[in-house]
DNA sequence: ATAATAGTTCTTTTT
DNA sequence: GAACTATTAT
């Protein structure tokens, strides 16, 4: 079997020399690390487990140890494979790693899983049979084809559902199990099962046809290509010497085998065909024959397991001793990022979680500041919180960016962006509305993928009327009956478009569009990514079209594209030589936490999962409710709880000196509003650790039965037992005060700007009428009226945001 | 073929 | 409230 060798496996200066561990690890690596940290640096052995606690300095022990494989020359760089969870993470390491040693550190793989596969699998596409320019299907790409095959097969009517159908198919996936395995142990009796067996082979088929692999794909397809073909892995295994994983905790099975396949000791005949073919001047075999299996370094902490749901499975770090039995496991439990407060309350919370192996953080801090509760009546009431107490930190001398502002849900960014927005408070959220996942964007890829892999029809499906050029859904079907008939792609069709007695309009443009692919396809060959992009962008008419429809929103749209190009030439910058497919592959493999920066002077408002592996000097934990966190979805699934808590864990443990966490009474769903319980977790921290601030109504805001015994029991706290009237929503307040009213009907806030009231103003209340005021207290934003009305008596309202108008 | 409108359903987290 | 679908008018 052809297969094409990775780059040259033994460097000038390679392992011919290789003397092993010539010289003991230069005492500076280890200087200023505890024992533990220091043993886990110098270890050397088959296998390593490095469990470490939030906070316990692993990058730092992580980074040392290649240092030092390096700097003894026990390893060369280009020997080592260190996996980390984001694109960004690997950057650092890689640059830490090149200051430990001194720019050695040229022609080590420090990259994501994805990345790791994708240059494999585009090396060895021939291989498995797919061309190397494959292209990467994201998540909307995947939902927009399997969309149109269930309709293919009106399989909506059995229930299925596009967002169904492929969480089961990335299941699967995840488990190895491709069509054929599934076909074998599915109970094909059961229609459903039969119809969702058809769905798969479709799907499967699809992106054979289309040369595209989806996220899944990539690491199945690399394990497969290992387990296929051992000639191919001994490749990789011979030149891997050092396997590093970081989060190994949330490593998927797929992503396990990879990595027990990586590790594997090549057998003796493969071994010397090997090094015969690639010319090896060292070998490596040992007396047997044999290639050794090459070290493994895991890194993680199941407490800081938060990607289930993705199919990690906490199994793969709690076996691990198991799966290596040679294996040596280190304990790394001293805390270098927070305040003893922060620590206690993590380790509080993450204690309920029962069936883990016990773990206590510790830091030699002193007990640091309180962390602070918050109660508002809604999330723009949380949120004026928070922007406030963001001022408050920067008098304090906490800068913009050394603050984050966490999420449970993409949706609770928006009362945030609304009050930073009003309050002139500088943020950033990583990922929000993606950039990429704008549909200008995705049409401008559209054009990209198509010329980059004339095989994907999905991406030509795209662009095929975008912008308008009259080919509408019977033209397409037309172009697809041909495509299938002949069993050629699409873009092929377009070519052939006289045969098809179209209109003449219709004919030039097809022909027209075909001609425009083919030339940038052309261009591709040897022109940068950007060059490419404008050809396509100008001459299709994309840009153009946009620019004259006069909507300010196509006018931004626009731009967008033109920021586009721009990132396109600043890729090139910054990788020189690279091609068109080398920048699609870095935009589809963008994760959100790449995008973090964190020297220009914003606040970050983020969800939990993209927080994880980070740290700020003061933490917003919003949203801190039954329903969000833990999440309503993951309540009723088996182990949910427990890692929502894990979530919530997580984002404590973020915080280096203050943390601060909120909840509202009250939140938007849905497009209404709905009444709003504490967390149950807010129940596990203890009570003294926390200082509940005033709420907006001057009421107390510290649910009461928080620290009570049972948890439930905080979720049940009377201040927390509401009323609803008429479209609009009342709580009780627990002081025997009037009762506090906000937000207007169903819908949006509404947002009175700078209504002043004065006592003796006369109002208008869109539920309760006429009304005069009594009493004002000034709080800024949270200005609170006191008014008497004829029908309702005496309410409590909040200036700004009440249903009111002065008469 | 397209544009506009009204009605529907659905939302966790992400490579 | 957004995103998608179906329906209708141009």
């Amino acid at each position: 079997m052809a297969f094409i060798p990775e780059i040259p496996l033994v460097p000038e200066w390679g392992p011919d020399s290789f003397p092993g561990a010539g010289r003991g690890i230069d005492p500076a690596l280890v200087e200023g690390l505890n024992p533990q940290q220091r043993q886990a640096v110098e270890y050397r052995g088959q296998a390593l487990l490095i469990v470490a606690g939030a906070g316990s300095g692993k990058t730092s022990v992580l980074t040392r140890r290649i240092a030092g494989l390096l700097s003894t020359r026990e390893a060369w760089p280009s020997q080592i494979l260190a996996i980390t969870f984001t694109n960004k993470a690997a950057a650092e390491m890689r640059e830490r790693v090149g200051q430990l040693v001194g720019g050695e550190a040229e022609g080590m793989w420090i990259s994501t899983f994805h990345s790791a596969c994708v240059r494999i699998l585009r090396r060895q596409a021939e291989v498995v049979g797919w061309k190397s320019g494959f292209t990467i299907y994201d998540t909307a790409d995947t939902r927009a084809l399997t969309k149109r095959i269930i309709k293919e097969l009106d399989a909506d009517t059995l229930g299925f559902t596009p967002s169904g159908v492929l969480s089961r198919i990335s299941r699967l996936k995840n488990e190895l199990k491709d069509v054929d395995a599934f076909a074998r142990e599915a109970s094909l009796g059961d229609p459903k099962e039969a119809a969702f067996l058809e769905l798969y082979r479709r799907y499967t088929q699809a992106l054979r046809r289309a040369n595209a692999l989806d996220f899944d794909d990539i690491i199945a397809e690399t394990v497969y290509l290992f387990r296929a073909f051992p000639e191919v892995a001994a490749l990789y295994q011979r030149r891997f010497r050092h396997v590093l994983v970081d989060e190994y905790q949330d490593t998927n099975h797929a992503q396990y085998a990879l990595i027990r396949e990586l590790v594997k000791p090549v057998d003796a005949d493969v071994a010397a065909d090997l090094e015969r073919r690639i010319g090896a001047r060292a070998s490596l075999t040992e007396a047997d024959g044999r290639i050794p299996g090459a070290s493994l370094t895991v890194v993680g902490d199941s407490d800081q397991s938060i990607y289930a749901f993705r199919g990690a499975d906490i199994r793969n770090i709690v076996e691990f001793e198991r799966d290596f039995p040679d294996s040596e496991v280190i304990l790394l439990e001293q805390n270098y990022r927070s305040t003893q407060t922060i620590l206690d309350a993590a380790n509080a919370v993450i204690a309920n979680n029962f069936d883990r192996k016990a773990k206590n953080l510790f830091t030699v801090a002193g007990a640091g500041a309180s962390i602070v509760g918050y109660t508002g009546y809604s999330g723009h009431d949380e949120a004026q919180f928070v922007a406030d107490e963001i001022e408050a930190l920067r008098r304090d001398g906490i800068g913009y960016n050394q603050v984050a502002v966490f999420v449970r849900t993409n949706a609770q960014t928006r009362p945030l962006e609304e009050v930073f927005i009003r309050e002139g408070v500088p943020y950033r959220i990583p990922g929000g509305t993606r950039f990429y996942e704008r549909a200008e964007i995705k049409d401008a890829f559209g054009y990209l993928a198509q010329v980059a892999n004339p095989d994907d029809d999905l991406a030509l499906r795209r662009i095929l009327n975008t912008p308008k050029r009259g080919i509408g859904p019977a033209t397409e079907a037309a172009l697809q009956a041909h495509a299938e008939r002949l069993g050629m792609p699409l873009r092929d069709v377009l070519r052939e478009v006289d045969d098809l007695g179209l209109g003449p309009k219709l004919t030039t443009a097809v022909r027209d569009l075909a001609a425009l692919l083919d030339e940038g396809a052309r261009l591709a060959v040897d022109r940068p990514p950007a060059e490419v992009l404008t050809f396509l962008l100008d001459k299709s008419g994309l840009v153009e079209t946009l620019r004259r429809s006069g909507d300010p929103q196509d006018e931004a749209r626009a731009e967008n594209l033109e920021e586009l190009v721009s990132q396109a030439k600043e890729f090139r910058v910054q990788n020189p030589e690279s091609t068109l497919v080398d920048f699609l592959t870095s935009v589809a493999l963008f994760a959100a936490a790449d995008e973090l920066e964190d020297a220009d002077g914003t606040v970050t408002i983020m969800t939990l999962h993209t927080a994880k592996g980070l740290e700020y000097d003061a933490v917003f934990l919003t949203g801190i409710e039954e329903e969000l966190l833990p999440h309503r979805m993951s309540v009723n699934e088996p182990g949910g709880i427990a890692e929502e808590r894990r979530l919530f864990y997580v984002g404590i443990t973020r915080a280096k000196q203050r943390l601060f966490v909120s909840l509202a009474t009250s939140r938007a769903s849905f497009g209404d509003i709905n009444v709003a319980m504490p967390s149950r977790f807010l129940g596990e921290i203890p009570a003294q650790l926390i200082e509940w601030r005033e709420g907006a109504g001057g009421g107390m805001s510290r649910p009461r039965a928080i620290g009570a015994r049972s948890a439930s029991g905080a979720a049940r706290g009377e201040r927390f037992s509401y009323s609803t009237s008429f479209g609009s929503r009342a709580v009780e307040a627990s002081a025997p005060r009037p009762k506090t009213e906000w937000t207007s009907a169903v819908g949006q806030l509404r947002d009175n700007g700078d209504l002043q009231l004065a006592v003796g103003d006369r109002v208008r209340h869109a539920d309760f009428g006429d009304g005069d005021v009594v009493a004002v207290t000034p709080n800024g934003p949270r200005t609170v009226a006191e008014v008497q009305f004829g029908s309702v008596g005496r309410k409590r309202l909040l200036v700004k945001v009440a249903p009111i108008e002065k008469l």
